[in-house]
DNA sequence: AGTGTTACCCGAACGC
DNA sequence: TGCGTTCGGGTAACAC
């Protein structure tokens, strides 16, 4: 469930704690979360590189080494540790180790996460390939507002919340933020886009970019098992409104869960009326 | 072309 | 307790 905030607050803990370590072997546990290449030649291509920097593209890392680029995504349960022992836990599928000793270790519990390798340290090429491209604005980009949504979703018909996972239109939110922004622009998750004014496109794009900013200032959302490199939880399960909630905290009435895409969605039917 | 649906990844939690 | 079933987020592939 790493979302936005999450991929965002692992990116700090990692440029804290990574950059500048030379990578002396990198081994692999389990083959298919590597996607681009095979696992020796993953391996090779990272001995004797020194990471330069972490960056983050909506839900992706991008781990900047010397000569190669390596974007991965946590999808649901990744998890980046840094530990000294040598010594594989469960559920660790893939450990970069450092010549200071340190180790980098990915674990997931799903073998759901996925890492791409690109032999070029030209970040604009890789955004024009995949994984990357086809990403719609973040939340934050200062373009990110309610004309660029309007624009985008001129003639569909999805439901809102749909439309907010949608990665192709707007980058980084994941189920958990894509329900707290319906609620705060006071919209049904379920509502058609064509039926949206400029204004509720404007209160949309304000509200995410509202819930995002708070969202990475508490160091994103432990619902289940999210923490940082640093192994910190984050604090912003504290702060939801509607994702998990039993009673809304404006007017009392109960949350409804109901499936918009197929997707588990919390709303207050009082506060966020169908139009 | 745009949209909705399904499959997939797999372990944990659940129910009997 | 043990075993089968269900669940689930993000994405790609597929069907319409």
């Amino acid at each position: 469930m790493p979302e936005l905030p999450e991929v965002e607050t692992v990116k700090k803990g990692l440029q804290e704690c990574i950059i500048g370590e030379e990578i002396a072997y990198v081994t692999v546990y389990y083959d298919r979360i590597i996607q681009n290449t095979t696992v020796t030649d993953f391996c090779k291509s990272f001995i004797g590189q020194k990471i330069v920097d972490v960056k983050r593209k909506g839900k992706y890392l991008i781990f900047i080494f010397q000569d190669v680029i390596l974007v991965s995504h946590l999808r649901m349960e990744g998890k980046y540790f840094i530990r000294h022992q040598e010594e594989k836990a469960k559920h660790e599928h893939i450990i970069f180790g450092f010549i200071s000793g340190k180790t980098l270790r990915y674990h997931d519990t799903r073998k759901f996460g996925t890492m791409e390798l690109f032999l070029t340290t030209n970040l604009k090429e890789i955004l024009k390939q995949k994984p990357l491209v086809n990403l719609g604005k973040e939340p934050l980009e200062p373009d990110f507002n309610g004309t660029y949504l309007h624009q985008k979703l001129l003639k569909s018909k999805r439901p809102l919340k749909s439309v907010l996972l949608d990665q192709t239109i707007v980058s980084g939110l994941g189920n958990i933020y894509a329900n707290e922004v319906c609620f705060y622009a006071h919209l049904n998750p379920s509502q058609p886009v064509n039926t949206l004014t400029s204004e509720d496109f404007q209160n949309i794009a304000i509200s995410a970019k509202k819930v995002i900013i708070k969202a990475i200032s508490l160091g994103g959302t432990t619902i289940r098992t999210f923490v940082n490199a640093h192994e910190i939880s984050g604090r912003f399960q504290n702060e939801l409104m509607v994702h998990m909630r039993k009673k809304c905290c404006i007017c009392g009435g109960e949350i409804t869960k109901e499936f918009v895409g197929g997707r588990g969605t919390y709303y207050c039917k009082n506060c966020q009326k169908m139009r």
